[in-house]
RNA sequence: CCCCUUGUAGUUCAAAGGAUAGAACGAGGGACUUCUAAUCCCUAAAUCGAGGUUCGAUUCCUCGCAAGGGGACCA
């Protein structure tokens, strides 16, 4: 990438110059008319090298002039020791050759060739309900595990689920109480109605487990029966409750395009988590007290958590260690992303912390990801309480707006219902993937979800655009060219479209799928004033090749930009 | 009480220690006989407070203030 090598041959100058390590940035001035790269290495070197920056900046552009980098036009000198760099016209014109020759694979880089990444998320337990916090998470997983695909690992997608624990017996509990419901579920109900009452047993359940001291104990028997041998009610419910919630997720993953390598359940993990942490009991990296065994995070400034309650049932925690070591089994990863709300930063943190002093390799590899949190106006979502939104009832309500939009567009049932499920989704996860990772997303119906100005459906729209354009060439036999037209001024456009390897390279770096949000609305947004400004597809204009070369890179960055946030780009709209 | 995170236009979000702090919604004004107006163009509007580091701070540090999360047998 240029950007690379116009940092690389700075760098060589300025040791030459007498500085150890420079620490510089080549970046894209916010105001394009600045230049297309701005070197600030003057600036901050002026003072160190005893000069002033402005002088330093004059022998830096010597410097790079003599290196003869074959893409740059012309060097300025901005501010109080801005470097900044203006490219070749024909530099822009190739670019849009290679895009185009590149299709779907324009913004692969290799930052992470050959490493082996194992990326969790999702993470949905059966007898809940899949509700709006878990698509948050899904979004921002499969989003990240597509940015590291385009960055050149070899991705695998895990996906990890308690069907064991305190919130399976809740559950059961609740599911013993109305026999009634199950059975007639059983004969009668739809996947969805199952999954619905599925979540009612679990809130029924919990709210008696805080307020019924009979009820629970009942419930932590059961908690113990699941772990062990289960009497046939138990059994039976168990494994129909599991089932349908297992169907139901299936059919989720469909909807959001998401397909996982790996599925690991709390019930595969349970057996070897005890086993791991007593092998450490024994080695002082853990200790009892109060009957259950805990590890002392207090020595390392975290929070003390027990990893074995005084049942002798293991808790998430230990758990999570043993997942560890069965990922690393099934996939030997270099690199291991967990992603996750960040309510339970704190909680990884010890997790970590006792996993580094067992496997301290894969604790090294292994990073948590907390992603803000999706609350409602009336506050925290909690699926003990019952007030969740779930994924699906919520996509139909907005389906349910999208399909009175598009009521006048003339177009065949199946190929509406398809667009309408792309429009949904596609703004659902602009919403969530707009903002950096971690911050907290306030979650108002109307306010969060936006079909016009920033949005999904702006970018699906735009990129529609380009292609109708494509379309209508393509019938009255347009070509496109790669060669500028003579004196045809420089649109903002064929300025930003190279970029796009490098926003990838970022997003991957950070972890931010908003990255490439903001790089594709602006990009979208400089195609819908050049759109706006001028016909595309004339076969009277000269220029209409070269036109319809740059609608066509345009559609090609929106392809694969969108492909990375898991967008797609509907058919009609 | 302790730990962590976050405070930017009326609202929802950007900003890689840099140049005149960007967008969108909402408000006001304008543009469809045209390749899709879910669009485009124009106007008004913001860094919680006080110090410090730096040539330069929304960004880093300290102290306040405010909001959220976490703090032993839930996750």
């Amino acid at each position: 990438m240029l950007e690379k090598k116009i940092k690389l041959e700075t760098t060589e100058i300025l040791k030459k110059m007498g500085v150890r390590g420079p620490k510089f940035i080549v970046e894209h001035p916010t105001d394009m008319s600045l230049g297309d790269y701005s070197l600030n290495g003057a600036l901050i070197y002026g003072k160190k090298l005893n000069k002033n920056p402005l002088d330093l900046a004059v022998e830096i552009i010597s410097e790079l002039k003599k290196r003869n980098i074959p893409e740059i036009s012309k060097m300025d000198i901005a501010g109080f020791g801005f470097i900044n760099i203006f490219l070749k016209d024909d530099f822009f014109a190739n670019s849009l050759e290679k895009i185009i020759k590149s299709s779907r694979n324009f913004g692969k880089i290799k930052s992470n060739q050959g490493k082996k990444i194992a990326i969790e998320y999702t993470d949905p337990n059966p007898f809940k309900e899949f509700h709006i916090g878990h698509m948050m998470t899904n979004f921002i997983g499969e989003s990240l595990a597509r940015i590291f695909e385009f960055s050149g690992a070899e991705v695998k997608r895990f996906c990890y689920s308690g069907d064991v624990g305190l919130h399976v017996a809740k559950a059961i509990y609740g599911l013993k109480q109305n026999l009634h419901l199950l059975l007639w579920q059983k004969l009668f109900g739809q996947q969805t109605s199952r999954a619905r009452f599925l979540g009612d047993c679990y809130a029924y359940g919990d709210k008696k487990y805080r307020e019924d001291e009979k009820a629970r104990q009942q419930i932590v028997e059961i908690n113990k029966e699941i772990y062990g041998q289960k009497k046939f009610l138990t059994k039976f419910i168990y494994n129909l409750g599991r089932q349908w919630s297992l169907d139901e997720f299936a059919e989720i993953y469909d909807i959001l395009d998401t397909k996982f390598d790996f599925s690991f359940f709390e019930s595969q993990t349970a057996i070897r988590g005890v086993e791991l942490v007593k092998e450490y009991l024994a080695k002082d990296i853990f200790v009892f007290s109060d009957q259950a065994i805990i590890f002392p995070g207090e020595k390392y400034n975290l929070h003390t958590r027990v990893f074995i309650n005084s049942h002798n049932l293991p808790t998430y925690e230990a758990k999570d260690l043993a997942l560890a070591e069965i990922k690393y089994e099934s996939y030997p990863y270099d690199l291991s992303f967990i992603v996750t709300g960040n309510e339970v930063n704190d909680y990884f943190a010890v997790v970590l912390k006792a996993l580094e002093e067992i496997y301290p390799n894969l604790a090294q590899r292994t990073k948590h990801i907390g992603h803000g949190m999706l609350k409602l106006p009336s506050g925290k979502m909690s699926s003990r309480t019952g007030s969740v939104i779930a994924f699906k009832s919520l996509l139909k309500d907005i389906e349910k707006i999208i399909e009175e939009k598009m009521s006048e567009r003339l177009l065949s049932k199946k190929e509406k219902q398809q667009a309408i499920q792309d429009i949904a989704l596609g703004a659902l996860r602009f919403a969530v993937l707009k903002q950096s990772p971690g911050k907290d997303i306030i979650f108002d119906f109307n306010k969060s979800l936006s079909f016009e100005g920033d949005s999904g459906p702006y970018l699906q729209y735009s990129a529609r655009r380009a292609e109708s354009c494509l379309d209508e060439a393509k019938k009255i036999g347009l070509e496109c060219s790669f060669s500028r037209p003579d004196n045809w001024p420089l649109e903002n456009l064929e300025r930003l479209l190279y970029r796009f390897p490098e926003e990838v390279a970022r997003a991957g770096e950070n972890s931010s799928p908003q990255i490439i949000i903001s790089y594709l609305l602006n990009l979208a947004g400089n195609f819908n004033n050049f759109y706006s400004r001028e016909k595309i597809v004339d076969k009277d204009d000269p220029t209409a090749s070269y036109k319809l070369a740059l609608t066509m890179a345009f559609f090609q960055v929106m392809e694969n930009g969108l492909y990375l946030l898991g967008i797609r780009i509907p058919s009609k709209m």
